[in-house]
DNA sequence: CAGGGAGATGTTAGCGCTAACAAGCCCGCC
DNA sequence: GGCGGGCTTGTTAGCGCTAACATCTCCCTG
């Protein structure tokens, strides 16, 4: 019925004839005008069936300057968390019949984000959706003044674009308070690349809740996300309790630097969580497999991307909406454990 | 410069009459046709980068019934393999002047195969890149006759289509014989999903390097990718163990199995590799930090989205060309060992 | 029963761009 | 010196669709 060999050149006027209506009349029963009688509509309805007719978008987006697709620019799409937010947002989207059009920022530069932005308008999106950019791209985004409604997704608190995000900060206190709660008298944490605004706002959270429950507040270190920063990270804190100094619980910006923390402390032959107590953040799947399945913070990255949507749709319509942050949820497993004074 | 307020409603025209010259000599400009004095060029691309005018794609698409678009279909996407490869797929799209639809499947179903790819062919793309799809969705894919050309990749050796593939046997096969090897006297298959092409190459590789060295061939077990289903095949070995079975080497279908594995067995108190030899399948960058770093067969996913773009290019020029598989690699880490005899 | 209004349908004019053709120009050649 | 041919530029006609306006028909009201 639809893959009908290569030739496609069926027009509104082929439908029109076929039914024996004008060619106006199939496009307002094609876009759902209500002053269509039924028995007409019914008629064109069929035509379109028989025919296998689909409107050419471009057309339509040429004239009536909007194509029904949204436009990502995005980064770390090969992760878990936006990777799974990149799902929510195309099945929203897709279910408010808009399409997709992705492009992928290689470098946090403004530069490239103005041309990704740009990119996208060029191809006559109704909107941009920027979903976990970094550094000086997030920069640009901020006061960027495009012909078109421009969502941030993951970003942090936005203050110029509508934005849409995680409650970083709750996430961290959450994680802090659990380990500081088993009795551990300071919490160490690894976070993310400073320029991530993510990485910043688990940081902030983090360091609120040592300062608040009195807790001496230790340097942080920063990591970059992988699993490799994760292990180097742990045989530093390995090294520097063997000096003696006082590290049994570390909060890690996300999940990757805990498996690689984890691995490092078991080649050290410290136990998790007998000796150190770990948290991670994200709750990938396979946190709940690694040795020892991992306590996390868990974030609903599909719903991000739904409410993304959400958000773009609003702003489509004219109505400004601000949106709640989505809260993050403590997942407690077996890789936190109380303070063992040795 | 190119954020000039809201207003853009730049034409043609627009740079036309800047530069002093007719609408069509500026297509021609923007377009690198041959046959336009270079002091003309000059002043229109002055006038264009004065202007920051940027060529309306829809009206492009409209009449030359190209969109320069490829459109993307895929499931998974939030897995660590189909992430990466939209991302090589995405970058060289880009580098070739082709921006990317994306649409992801949500069933395997032949109709949502047909349903997304004539989505993306009403939004004008010139061609449509299949990505790691399953099972009927699959089927679909074959002896489909789109209006454009449909290029799989990763989705096993094509027949109807060109097709972008790794070599899932070679890999599978140097998975087993490395086991084989270390003088394990057969080896354990956990494979994915059966209607997944590429799972059913792994196990073909397998089973063929266990019959070519002569070895008992046992039942393979189905699992579904997650660390979940590896977690619950490692007890159902450990127990085999118990009942004095023969399971001293595993070959995951992939790294997550293969982690969800390692869990169980830790779990049960059997040491990898002393007891128990591990191989997965991908090489996630996790893989070397899993307690004990895994031994993996190595995939360059982000190749294969690059061949996928190069092949629909050549398609697009009307090329019908041919790629060699991706050659898979095997990693050893320290999951694997010797066979003990106990 | 005339007038008006609402609903149903048709007609027209582009959206911004490119392909095809037309026109002018300069050059070299016989 | 006239003329053909290549190079450069301009003109025209849509691509497939929708918005705005024009019609026409019917039915209801006073």
């Amino acid at each position: 019925m639809l893959t009908q060999g290569a030739t496609r050149p069926l027009g509104l006027s082929d439908v029109a004839a076929r039914a024996g209506v004008s060619l106006q009349t199939v496009s307002r029963v094609v876009n759902h005008h209500p002053n269509v009688a039924a028995a007409t509509r019914e008629r064109v309805l069929r035509a379109i069936a028989e025919l296998g007719y689909r409107p050419n978008t471009a057309a339509r987006a040429l004239v009536t300057g909007s194509s029904r697709a949204i436009g990502l620019v995005a980064t770390h799409i090969n992760q878990y968390g936006p990777a799974q937010t990149l799902l929510g947002l195309e099945q929203a989207a897709r279910s408010a019949g808009y399409s997709l059009g992705v492009t992928i920022l290689d470098e946090n530069s403004a530069s490239a984000m103005r041309d990704a932005v740009d990119r996208l308008v060029a191809q006559s999106v109704d909107a941009v959706v920027a979903l976990s950019t970094y550094g000086k791209a997030v920069d640009a985004l901020r006061r960027f003044v495009a012909p078109v409604p421009l969502i941030a997704v993951q970003v942090g608190r936005g203050e110029d674009h509508p934005t849409v995000w995680v409650d970083q900060e709750l996430g961290a206190e959450l994680a802090t308070r659990h380990l500081l709660e088993l009795g551990h008298r300071t919490v160490h944490h690894v976070s993310g690349p400073v320029d991530s605004l993510e990485a910043r706002g688990r940081l902030r959270g983090w360091r609120r809740e040592l300062v608040r429950a009195g807790a001496p507040v230790p340097e942080p270190i920063e990591g970059d996300w992988t699993a490799a920063a994760g292990h180097a990270v742990g045989r530093r804190l390995a090294a520097a309790r063997l000096r003696g100094e006082d590290v049994t619980a570390v909060f890690l910006a996300n999940d990757q630097m805990a498996l690689g923390l984890l691995n490092a402390l078991h080649g050290e032959g410290i136990s998790v969580p007998g000796q150190v107590s770990v948290v991670g953040f994200d709750d990938v799947p396979e946190a709940a497999f690694y040795t020892p399945p991992l306590t996390t913070v868990r974030q609903d990255f599909a719903e991000l991307g739904r409410r993304g949507v959400e958000l773009v749709l609003c702003r489509l319509n004219g109505a400004v909406r601000e949106l709640e942050p989505v809260q993050p949820l403590l997942v407690v497993r077996d890789s936190t454990g109380p303070a063992s004074r040795t």
